[in-house]
DNA sequence: CGAATTACCTACCGGACGTTCAGTTAACCC
DNA sequence: GGGTTAACTGAACGTCCGGTAGGTAATTCG
């Protein structure tokens, strides 16, 4: 299944990158040394950067990874054709899915201060994507199918609000698929949790 | 109005403590430095210990205040009497309001990792009040007031994870009053966004 | 005034931090 | 076996970190 790789076995860069994101989120960014790192790793703090040419790379790569997959649900979306409500349903389910395929690095992009360039970065495409989503329920609403009594910049951002809540609880599990954590966030989400309405 | 104090002027517990949190906040606890929180002051780095034993200490106090005021908000709602729903709303309601009123320090809390015995002390009391809202929502699914086809969990998961996104975009300004943030959430959360039902 | 109180400064410590450099080891291919 | 490729080691580096020791400055109270 897997490409047999040349020269000395050991970690190659996605690997590597897999283990430090989760150490990352376990601990912090700034809270993980390259030296707790190299000792998950089993390897030593500069075999590290025979792969990566700093720990800041690494985070690059992982909010990277984030935000191409927000992105491109949000392509898909733009394309389809039919009522906004629809097409923020199909965002916010595109979303969820992308959180829970993706889990480790959106968790690590939705934890990221702006301390540096590239976490500056990460959140100016974060704030590209929330303007997106913005405009989708403004014009929901305009087209009458959302309520009109909350502000939509708010509702947008409750909406997400539940979205990206995921990051905290969510583990996936045989059982419980990640459609089926997407339903129950549209169901709430789009008609609230209170029975008989 | 302040009362006034002797010795020499300058800072206190409380004022220093404003300033910390809101640096932890911009720049992760972690990625702060004494030396950081030491210029910010317009101080020295070991005035700072003349106030604050540690820095972990600064961020215990942060955690405190932010679950003092959520486990009030509880206990209050675990007095009254009535259907679950409602009690479930009066405790979505008051956690709102605790979040804008105590905002930098909820938002300390909030990204708490456990890398430190203050940091699981914080987590641990932040399971107990999530354990609490589930408990809620259980009851108010068994008293039929909410969609049974939702897990419990996951609905005061989704619920507090709109809540809880506040510390992301609330901002106090005169206009816009907690009250109506709250009153916007209780309606997305228990009604949902779409309209007609 | 002097005592009490409170806030602050200079100078420093040991250790942890991210990173570098010059080699070494283990696999595959001919 | 020899060449190629890729992963890794060990010892250092300059810097920044949280924290300490001992003395000083500015205010209030009597």
């Amino acid at each position: 299944m897997t490409t047999p790789r040349r020269g000395r076995p050991g970690y190659d860069l996605e690997s590597l990158l897999q283990v430090a994101v989760k150490l990352f989120n376990e601990r912090g960014y700034d809270g993980t040394s390259m030296e707790d790192l190299s000792r998950k790793l089993g390897i030593t703090k500069s075999a590290i950067y025979h792969h990566v040419p700093s720990k800041e790379e690494l985070l690059r790569l992982a909010v990277d990874r984030a935000l191409d997959g927000l992105f491109e649900v949000a392509d898909e979306t733009a394309q389809l054709d039919g009522r906004a409500i629809d097409r923020l349903e199909h965002l916010v389910r595109g979303s969820v899915l992308v959180l829970a395929d993706r889990l480790p690095f959106v968790t690590l992009l939705l934890r990221v201060r702006g301390n540096t360039k590239v976490e500056r970065a990460a959140l100016a495409r974060r704030r590209e994507f929330d303007r997106l989503v913005t405009d989708l329920v403004k014009q929901a609403e305009a087209e009458g199918d959302v309520r009109p009594d909350v502000d939509p910049a708010v509702t947008a951002r409750l909406v997400f609000g539940m979205v990206n809540s995921l990051i905290e609880w969510y583990r996936p599990r045989r059982g419980s698929s990640a459609a089926e954590v997407a339903d129950a966030v549209c169901k709430v989400a789009f008609e609230g949790l209170r029975t008989g309405s």
